[in-house]
DNA sequence: GTAATTGCAAATACTTTGCCACGTA
DNA sequence: TACGTGGCAAAGTATTTGCAATTAC
């Protein structure tokens, strides 16, 4: 996203979360403003550590902010197999897999048509769930961890 | 898996890990079988907690094992968002899809043709990854807590 | 002024490891 | 005997909460 982008993303999330009676505070903006600043999915710890957010918040109203965020169903969290979670701030029109690697833990966007979408709204039909969306993650062992990792996983 | 099937299974890890060096013990025994009995995906406490291993073997001993199954590829896990993660014995030509409530945590099995497999041979190439699988899951709010989710998620 | 929010510190929960005794081959 | 394994206990890491002080409206 642009910085424009970020900053029309950011106001408009904090518009809506004031709507829901939330106060505008500066914790608030740096967060969402970091969190759209970011492509990737990033730790409650990584977020936190962030040099602006770092100086500026505790780390315990970084956690406070991201869950109240995810209630309102602005920011997702990933199950991506590392021991901490991660998050990604909800964009509409905006929605990626991911390849992560099972030795390093690197991972990578994929970059392909999803094939999934069109299977939540039939979910949704037979399944009575409401507000259904999807995570898909395709994990491997990497072209760099390929050598070490010896026949022995399989 | 029939009383018979699981027997086999259980048996059939077992021997592919002596080749590898590991012993026959109990605890591996309990363990594989518990897994295989088990339909569903599990959580470490959960498996420990399991009648016939809580009484012969300590959590650690199951976290250890499990360990060692997942390095063996004879075991998943499964980001289902819930604080710990879940386990999942592998069982070729066996694969599912999971639709998880993000309200109460329920988690059920989606019975549909998944449509990704087929995308993971196309996704070995072009990424050089190599032994590929991936995890789908779907979230959404179940029938049961629709009533207590208002629209503040949305 | 009122209610939401924050920082700090403490409590939980889950995961992981060290070490020595033990069991398997 | 030799080395993988198990139990117990402790350490490490991530997450969550309590409460008083502060801030937004």
């Amino acid at each position: 996203m642009s910085d424009q982008e970020i900053q029309n993303h950011t106001a408009e999330c904090i518009q809506r979360l004031r709507q829901r009676g939330a106060r505008r505070t500066r914790a608030l903006e740096l967060v969402i403003a970091e969190l759209a600043r970011r492509r990737s999915p990033v730790t409650l710890a990584e977020l936190a550590a962030t040099p602006a957010i770092k100086e500026q918040c505790d780390p315990a109203t970084v956690y406070r902010l991201v869950m109240k965020l995810e209630e309102h169903g602005m920011v997702r969290r990933l199950g991506l197999h590392e021991r901490s979670t991660y998050f990604l701030l909800v964009v509409a029109g905006q929605h990626h897999d991911y390849l992560v690697c099972t030795a390093c833990g690197k991972m990578e966007e994929i970059d392909m048509a999803c094939p999934v979408h069109a299977l939540e709204a039939k979910l949704e039909k037979s399944s009575g769930f409401r507000h259904i969306y999807h995570e898909l993650e395709f994990f491997g062992i990497c072209p760099a961890c390929s050598p070490s990792v010896s026949a022995a996983a399989h």
